[in-house]
DNA sequence: TATGAATGAGAGTTCATTCAT
DNA sequence: GATGAATGAACTCTCATTCAT
């Protein structure tokens, strides 16, 4: 997770708290225990983080900068021949998520619970609005691009299909948390595409 | 929501209960809020059910049942004309979500938070995977049947399409909820059957 | 006091609450305290109360309508022949503090320190601004009558003499408070009211 | 404050606790307010004290000190004529108080408090009873003269006139701080001297 | 001398659950 | 069946104090 690579005291925390939040979720998870797993004192986490929302924001605020900067890179890494191409494009984005879904398991636990927790807790909610909003706009310019170079038919509805697809993304990511391995994130990626 | 037609006391219960559950989530809701909602006193909620998370779970079934229902009901009420048509029969899938979710939207908030709690509650995450495995099973036949009739080329990879087709109905109904309105659920039928 | 008689739950809460402030002071009092002192769980004292400063409201509240209540109470006592001196009135205001004072050493205690209080604790600042304001006007009518009647010279200044009697009476409760028996009470009734 | 002229570390530290505890009340404040208004570490406070008790102690002495010098110096500053009369000394003890209180509202909240936290700080307790006593003492002394020198009747009781003088400049102060302005100190002194 | 991160006991408060009535 | 007072463990968060630097 980039964003959480330097060992200051403060990633020592968002690494356990993340740990605990993918073992136990949000919840379930107490101060008490973040500060166990990272090996402080209960009252220390206060001095980095203003309490338990607040690491929660920030561990989703990390892990959503990784994805994208992931993806980022992969798009840019892509030979020449092939980076016009909208679809390839869309299919590096699935396979990227993927990746990093298996790599980074629990940060995208924590992710995944952010989604239900915007429900609720209106500081989330804020958050992942912010995020999906983003996303959206994203994943629909690189739609339209495709549909403009002739990718897919000129007739597509742009904006529900960015809608689809990132449905199926975040569909795609809840079933892997839930049964990981239970499908082939290659295989998803063709399909998508193509569908 | 049809098997909470009957007015006994634990239907009031559990009404109430997924009225505090939609509004305020699972754990932010107290069995007080739930008993207040019932108008019922605290400790009458524990005759007819073991605690919150036994609410939470006559719930989650009783969801379960009533759209499986719905969709069986309108498959059967199709022309028969359209009967055998594998494509018709999976618009006629999401339509029924789509119409599901917006007539109960809060039994739907219920369903969306039960597979996040998935994660974390033992008998929750048991009923959801049983729960989904038979979701899966059933349009797993549905596709398959579709690619018998030629309605979809042969080379179809038929899990890998329910799980897509799935992934993207939960999806959907996410998006739905943190946006109603922001799509339209027979258009989303139209492009996701012939995706 | 009076208000206290009932012997409801809420009272025993609030009798607990009085020996623990009297004993320890507000803030080195804990929930805790009370509520072993009560003999009933922690939680307990929630039910009857919104928390910590609504338990010492609601004690300084029954002082304060306890030592009125005494007073008028002693002034309607005074033979017909005494009633209409406004400096025999005095003298009962100042006795009947004392015995009070005496009688109700823990619950003078807690108004002693809702006095202090009361600059720091916003509710308890309305609180006790309204009874002093009160005790301030009903002390000024009283002088006043006197005056009337000649017992004082027509030139006094009723409301600095108000003002004077009630910082002495609130300095001696201080002082007994302080050093309990240090002086006698009708002593000081007599000094004051011929002061 | 003469004993916090000069200007050392533990002076800064004390002037910062004097406005901070006169704004928010002892308990209310946390060393961190203290330090942050000193302008240095938390750890600095406890190179110079004892901790929060102690400084509150140090503050407590200094103000104590500086008032009673004011009041020497005042005295001793009467023309020769007036400096024979109790009346004229009790009438400055007063106009003097009043007048610091004026000037240093901040310390003397933390004088009040201190009286009241007496009751339950060991420490501030025998701080308290002891310059209580001293200025039970001085004031007795004073008195007495006045009744020697014929301006008091020789039937006055000194010990209880003198405690109720020191409860009326008590409670004066108290309702300054409560209310400041609601009263003239000049007008008040001439009250308490004549009474 | 000075720092401020770290501690950890302890605060007020909540709430799922129980049980005498 | 139905009540709702009572429980008490558990929660988040605070803060006086310490101590390695």
């Amino acid at each position: 997770m980039p964003r959480l690579m330097d060992s200051t005291r403060a990633d020592q925390i968002l690494r356990a708290a993340q740990a605990c939040f993918a073992r136990r979720g949000y919840h379930q998870t107490t101060m008490e225990d973040i500060a166990a797993e990272a090996r402080i004192a209960k009252g220390a986490a206060y001095i980095y983080f203003d309490g338990k929302e607040a690491i929660f924001l920030a561990l989703y605020d990390a892990w959503g900068c990784a994805l994208r900067e992931e993806i980022e890179q992969e798009l840019e890494a892509l030979p020449h021949a092939e980076r016009s191409s909208a679809k390839r494009a869309l299919r590096v984005v699935v396979e990227v998520t993927g990746r990093h879904v298996q790599a980074h398991a629990p940060a995208c636990r924590v992710l995944m619970e952010g989604r239900s927790l915007a429900a609720y807790i209106p500081a989330i909610g804020a958050r992942v609005a912010r995020e999906q909003a983003e996303g959206q706009r994203q994943l629909e310019s690189l739609l339209q691009a495709g549909v403009t170079a002739g990718e897919w038919p000129s007739t597509t509805d742009v904006p529900m299909r960015a809608t689809l697809v990132r449905a199926a993304l975040h569909g795609l990511m809840a079933t892997w948390h839930a049964a990981p391995g239970s499908f082939d994130w290659a295989v998803a990626a063709a399909a998508l595409v193509d569908w």
